[in-house]
RNA sequence: GCUCCCAUCGUCUAGGGGUUAGGACACGAGCUUUUCAAGCUUGUAACACGGGUUCGAUUCCCGUUGGGAGUACCA
């Protein structure tokens, strides 16, 4: 049987990372096996839709690298992978179910029904639809529907059995049918629940194996149930641990950034936040730890899925955000920063940036760090660090730091070598230490005391601009 | 409350009836060094608890505790 799987997201907003990772495991088992991978969108609630929603969805796809093989706009003639598009079909399953008894109309208000709950929960039973109109004739509840009364059509669950599957990930599940609820299939605005619209999209769209996260586990023996009255083949389940909080539970806007479009804006690397991702929760077996989208594709397998709850760790994804940019060539990371340096207005050249790039990715955690751990590079320090200044800037500086100047002015190539050798000639004429003069010229190139080497750091700003800062310094440092 | 799921360093995890319980992030120390990083070396740090099974359990079973999810005409 050829594997086909699918991502399944409601249109609500942004691509949550948790969302990002089902769609990766997804992703990845499908071009591990040859199989396909669906992007099908689940916008059965009307109220919570968000314009543009499933467009950003499927941008936020794209740019992490994960392509889908059918889905809105791909067909595969197993369309339209949009619920809200497939109406009618949700209508005759459901209907079908009604006549072979397995589902039926009710007629309850809301009102009624959270007055039913109200009352359940003060007696201390588990809130379940309690069955009112279960028992309605089906003459009766088909002559209501046609006079127009509203209603909603509700799964019939046997109060007796027990339903079992098998999940990849965590193997034999059992639940007692009197555990389940009498859950609404058809809603009354005329909409499937996700319950109906996710067993028959995937039995029609021919899933063979439903890989979502572990919230789904509850309802899955209802989905199961579902198979079974309608007489069709099971698909694989596999229910993958939840994403967390530092306090463990269920990663949320909130307790810091969920979506993937904040970290793409932080400056993450798609490879990064995909690595980070795939290994929350799933690990090749051996202590490699950066991998490509690639090298994802050939080690993933579900038997290597763990079982618990992964806490979205920052710290770990920042310094795997590092691993990528520094394998990265000059010229890769070029296309990425130059769009954040034309940003901030300012112009050099490529060359020039690739310099920058150069002296900088190996002192990055995000990209954004390319300008703002380095606004030196684009333009001249409009304030010095305090404690650099009190620490590195001594009286007698100043005249140092002249003399310097005059000597870097008399240099014809100005290359790191250079202006190391004549800035250690200088510390020996004036018999100071050689950090007498790095640290306050430093200072004087950046404004502050970090940085890449200060030697190349000087080359690239160029002979003319070195001149000018430590004029400026020396005007502004007294 | 009820149902289901889960349980190795602070975090991500490897491992599995007999191991000095391994790696990574973070943290500490050192080396390197003009600074900051990076890199290298190194240190601190874990099998939740109680019963079984067994010659021997962190590993297998049961229970407890703890955590999480679900409990909608939301997905």
């Amino acid at each position: 049987m050829s594997v086909r799987v699918r991502f399944a997201p409601s249109p609500t907003g942004y691509l949550h990372v948790g969302g990002l990772r089902t769609a990766l495991y997804n992703f990845l088992f499908a071009k591990k096996n040859n199989g396909t991978f669906i992007l099908r969108i689940e916008d059965t609630d009307q109220s919570r839709k968000v314009e543009g929603a499933t467009e950003n969805l499927i941008a936020t796809l794209q740019w992490a690298g994960i392509e889908f093989d059918e889905g809105p706009g791909k067909d595969g003639h197993h369309g339209p992978y949009i619920q809200s598009q497939r109406l009618t079909l949700y209508t005759e399953y459901a209907e079908q179910l009604v006549a072979g008894g397995k589902a039926y109309y009710c007629f309850c208000t809301s009102e009624r029904l959270e007055e039913v709950r109200k009352q359940q929960s003060a007696q201390g039973i588990d809130p379940k639809y309690d069955g009112h109109c279960r028992a309605i004739p089906i003459d009766e509840a088909k002559k209501r529907v046609n006079d127009g009364e509203s209603y909603v059509v509700r799964m019939r669950v046997p109060d007796q059995g027990e339903v079992k599957f098998s999940d990849m990930i965590r193997g034999e599940v059992t639940i007692q049918n009197k555990s389940l609820d009498d859950q609404v299939l058809m809603k009354s605005d005329g909409f499937p629940t996700y319950h109906l619209a996710v067993v028959v999209d995937d039995h029609l769209m021919e899933i063979s194996h439903v890989v979502r996260g572990e919230e789904w586990l509850p309802s899955t023996p209802k989905h199961v149930l579902l198979y079974q009255y309608f007489g069709w083949e099971l698909p694989k389940f596999a229910h993958l641990p939840l994403l967390l909080n530092p306090d463990k539970s269920k990663l949320s806007k909130r307790q810091g950034d969920v979506a993937v479009e904040d970290y793409r804006a932080k400056g993450y690397l798609k490879e990064a936040l995909v690595n980070f991702v795939a290994f929350l929760g799933w690990n090749p077996g051996d202590e490699r730890e950066i991998f490509s989208l690639d090298d994802l594709i050939n080690e993933f397998s579900f038997e290597r899925v763990g079982k618990s709850g992964a806490v979205f760790n920052i710290e770990k994804l920042n310094w795997m955000n590092q691993q990528h940019i520094k394998v990265r060539t000059n010229e890769d990371l070029l296309p990425l920063v130059k769009p954040l340096v034309q940003e901030k207005g300012w112009t050099v050249s490529d060359e020039y940036l690739l310099h920058v790039i150069g002296l900088m990715k190996e002192r990055v955690v995000v990209m954004n760090d390319f300008i703002s751990a380095c606004s030196y590079f684009y333009e001249d320090p409009s304030a010095y660090d305090e404690t650099a200044r009190a620490k590195n800037w001594k009286p007698e500086s100043s005249g140092h730091v002249s003399i310097l100047c005059e000597k870097l002015e008399t240099l014809t190539s100005f290359d790191a070598p250079s202006i190391e050798s004549a800035l250690r000639s200088v510390s020996e004429e004036l018999k100071i230490g050689a950090g007498k003069l790095i640290h306050p010229l430093r200072l004087a190139l950046s404004g502050v005391s970090n940085g890449p080497s200060l030697f190349h750091m000087a080359e690239v700003l160029g002979k003319e601009t070195v001149a000018r800062r430590i004029k400026l310094a020396l005007e502004r440092l007294q």
